[in-house]
DNA sequence: AACTCATGCAACCGCTTTAAA
DNA sequence: CTTTAAAGCGGTTGCATGAGT
């Protein structure tokens, strides 16, 4: 396959931010006649920019359906259990967050969402915990400091532990080959196809049996009373354990238990 | 008020994938 | 089937802005 030549060999086009004007002869000129093909784009609409620069203005700016503002709490949950089993696939994602692009995503990513798992004690590509111990530490400080809130906070029934997660996780194989999860009030809807297509496919059954955490939230959330917390540990069906994620913490792991 | 540092976002770069010749 | 152009995608950069000192 070859690289498709430099967006500007010349050296003539015009790089950077774009002005006003520009927008207003690409916006005009897409809503006449359609992109059609890109290439040829900005020389039809008396730009003097590279199709590539038009596509990318358009696509993460100037589209008409373009969402603005903060992601929201469901969006944001959105995101991370997709990126749980897909990865960087931020073109994949944004096909499930109507009016977000996938520049838009990868930004909120990098810049919030990423740094808030590292803090955590999270390995950012896998969204387990870190496992090397020093890396590590900050969750089990965490943990060792959740386990004794809930431990003074809970009342004595039975308490399951809520894990780190405030949100409601479930999973459910239907016939139709699609995969729910309902994080608070948003359902998220993965076919068969995304995740073939992905090549996730292979994950999606340790992902769907608590290979991989629940969705991202505050530790401090979890602490602050409200035990009865719907969160499970396990995807698979709300096994209780003393223990969040029991598969990376063993109830019989004796540094675990000794630690704790 | 001036400076420094951190953060967020738009845009670019280069590689991969897709489709047409 | 091979080659090539075009489009798509993800990583990275650089600038604008705001917060802190």
């Amino acid at each position: 396959m070859g690289r498709s030549p430099g967006c500007d060999e010349s050296g003539l086009l015009k790089k950077g931010p774009w002005t006003p004007e520009e927008d207003e002869k690409l916006l005009e000129f897409i809503q006449k006649n359609g992109h059609g093909s890109w290439r040829n784009l900005p020389r039809l609409a008396g730009l003097n920019r590279c199709g590539k620069s038009c596509r990318l203005r358009w696509t993460n700016y100037l589209r008409p359906d373009i969402k603005r503002g903060k992601f929201s709490q469901d969006e944001e949950q959105t995101i991370l259990h997709l990126h749980s089993f897909l990865g960087n696939k931020w073109s994949a994602i944004a096909t499930h967050l109507p009016g977000r692009t996938d520049n838009e995503i990868k930004n909120f990513w990098n810049t919030h969402l990423k740094k808030r798992l590292i803090q955590m004690g999270f390995d950012p590509m896998t969204h387990r915990p870190r496992t090397d111990f020093f890396d590590a530490l900050p969750q089990l400080v965490a943990l060792a400091a959740l386990r004794g809130q809930l431990a003074a906070a809970c009342s004595p029934q039975g308490t399951t532990l809520a894990g780190a997660s405030t949100a409601a996780a479930s999973a459910s194989t239907a016939g139709d080959h699609q995969m729910s999860y309902t994080f608070s009030e948003a359902p998220v809807t993965v076919s068969d196809d995304l995740l073939l297509g992905c090549g996730a496919a292979g994950d999606y059954e340790n992902y769907c049996h608590g290979g991989s955490l629940p969705p991202l939230a505050d530790l401090s959330d979890a602490a602050d009373g409200r035990c009865s917390a719907t969160a499970s540990s396990s995807f698979g069906g709300g096994v209780s354990s003393p223990l969040p994620w029991p598969e990376f913490f063993p109830d019989e792991d004796p540094f675990i238990t000794d630690f704790l």
